[in-house]
DNA sequence: TTGTACGCGTTATCAA
DNA sequence: TTGATAACGCGTACAA
């Protein structure tokens, strides 16, 4: 591999003026430039960014660290941050713990060694603590750490309120809601439980409430807890989940000869693809994935610059989008 | 940011000294080791790979190249490939493109720079010759390069011939294939086509192809061709897609009323999970998405420990999972 | 405008 | 067993 020096060389000057030139640092005369860069390509040189990075203190790598890739909510999420912080000039790591606590504490520690400027944290299975201690550029998603880590949400508590309207205004009497395993005031998201709940009661909808590991990836679990569930509580008439274990439901529903939406709504959260490319156009709680990845980079290159940040919760509205799984 | 000499300092020895304990690399008397580990705690020291790699020549991230990691193609295939690489200590750094052969060919550019030891590329813009002077180890993903670099692909022949009979013993007498715009035989899912052409052909099935960009991620415009042609012919009872405009021609079919599979069948390529999450079980061809991600993962491994590749295209049996969208 | 010399953090080599 | 030194490739004072 050709280095700066073997430019300079070929050149006939020295290694800062090629650095200089490939900067635009200082002002190089036309003829030198020339040379330096004919010389540049001739030898098909390519600066080497491990010394750059390492003479900056910066690696230009922002990394994400998510529970499973495969899930749409975060390739999503991957496809918008990778974008951004392409525009902006920074490679996206990716880390994906496979739903495993002790392997996102192992990228945790492997993130620290300088090897990326910052983290947007898709997956929150450690302690506040560990995130507070982290000694990095740190965005959370959905999960409030404190005041000083930027955090980007959907505004849930909307989320769960207007799902549970959209449960009134069909008309449904006994709503079940698969949540959260893993549920804290920290988890945002919970918020959206809450909401339903709530907005239910007042109603007089009775509602229940089952946990499953929310953003894990087990579909033929999700299917099989359906199954068992619709058919041990036939009285249910309404159910919300995310849109991985909302589209097993929806199946095993109607696999189980349940006609949907008359004797059985299904309201997803989330609203990614796997809900728009079902037969049946499922009603979704949306939330803004493209918004909610262009802020959290924002809120990154804010960090990484060094910028104050006025507004450490940045929360965005989420939409209800009716489909043919309601009946209003 | 502690150094390994500020260790050094603090417990008295040389800066060397620390680098051994730290990899181990000679023996180190038990009690400096002591000292030097309680310095490093003391320190909250955490070494810089970044200075690391600069010294060994390399990063310890392999980029996969993608056209859009929203895919679920391409999320599997990540989601497999981050956790072989990760098995072997290595990160993965992952590229969208955004569909962008622009935007391909300035990623190459950049993970020239040896900011990456090795690329798989799961996307194929270029043209050849861009892959074969890339200089560094590269997996090609169902793009055959040149002998020399390693290519993980699926039976695609089989593929297109296993659909085929499952058209034939459906009964359908017209069969409609939405192929790759981007079609070379140097993609080797190609081959899908052309045998599902022959075998169809070969028994008095009518065929026919449109061509669309298969990898992109247009939802609704696949389902808008999907109504225009569905309309424009009625006389199709038979549909070869990737899954996702499969899922689309799946449903505009209910949507326009065609009974799903007594006037049409649906036969979907690749057998992601968004076939899975479908109310009606789709049948499809499957690709065996883990075996591919860790296979690639296994050449890049060797590209880079420089071992010997004795068969560079290595080729996996795909597999028919016969759904509900069939008649047989 | 250009060159010299050093530092970034780590490790390998060689000598003590 | 340990230490001193050079080197990896680049960028920046500072000097010329």
């Amino acid at each position: 591999m050709a280095g700066i020096r073997d430019v300079a060389k070929r050149a006939g000057v020295a290694a800062c003026t090629v650095s200089r030139v490939l900067n635009g640092t200082a002002n190089v005369s036309p003829e030198t430039r020339m040379r330096i860069e004919q010389a540049m390509a001739e030898l098909n040189y390519i600066p080497n960014e491990l010394a750059r990075g390492m003479f900056k203190q910066k690696a230009g790598i922002v990394a994400m660290l998510v529970p499973n890739i495969r899930h749409p909510y975060f390739s999503s999420l991957a496809r918008y941050i990778e974008d951004s912080l392409y525009q902006n000039g920074y490679k996206l790591m990716l880390c994906s713990t496979g739903d495993d606590e002790e392997r996102e504490r192992e990228y945790l520690k492997i993130l620290k060694s300088n090897i990326v400027d910052g983290v947007i944290m898709g997956v929150s299975g450690q302690s506040p603590k560990d995130y507070e201690e982290f000694g990095k550029p740190l965005v959370m998603l959905d999960y409030y750490v404190n005041d000083r880590i930027p955090v980007v949400v959907s505004d849930h508590r909307e989320g769960g309120r207007l799902a549970a309207r959209e449960f009134i205004d069909s008309g449904c009497r006994y709503v079940l809601h698969i949540g959260n395993e893993a549920e804290t005031e920290r988890i945002i998201s919970y918020e959206s439980h809450l909401a339903l709940r709530e907005e239910l009661t007042a109603h007089g909808v009775r509602e229940r409430e089952v946990d499953i590991k929310w953003n894990a990836f087990d579909y033929d679990g999700y299917l099989e807890l359906a199954k068992l569930i619709l058919k041990e509580y036939p009285e249910i008439d309404g159910i919300m989940a995310a849109d991985m274990p909302a589209s097993a439901f929806l199946k095993a529903a109607v696999h189980l000869g349940k006609k949907v939406p008359e004797e059985l709504c299904v309201i997803s959260y989330d609203g990614t693809f796997v809900s728009n490319t079902n037969i049946l156009e499922v009603t979704t709680i949306h939330q803004p994935m493209k918004e909610i990845g262009q802020t959290s980079v924002e809120m990154m290159l804010k960090l990484l610059r060094g910028d104050k940040i006025d507004q450490p919760l940045v929360k965005f509205p989420v939409q209800l989008k009716r489909g043919e799984t309601t009946r209003t």
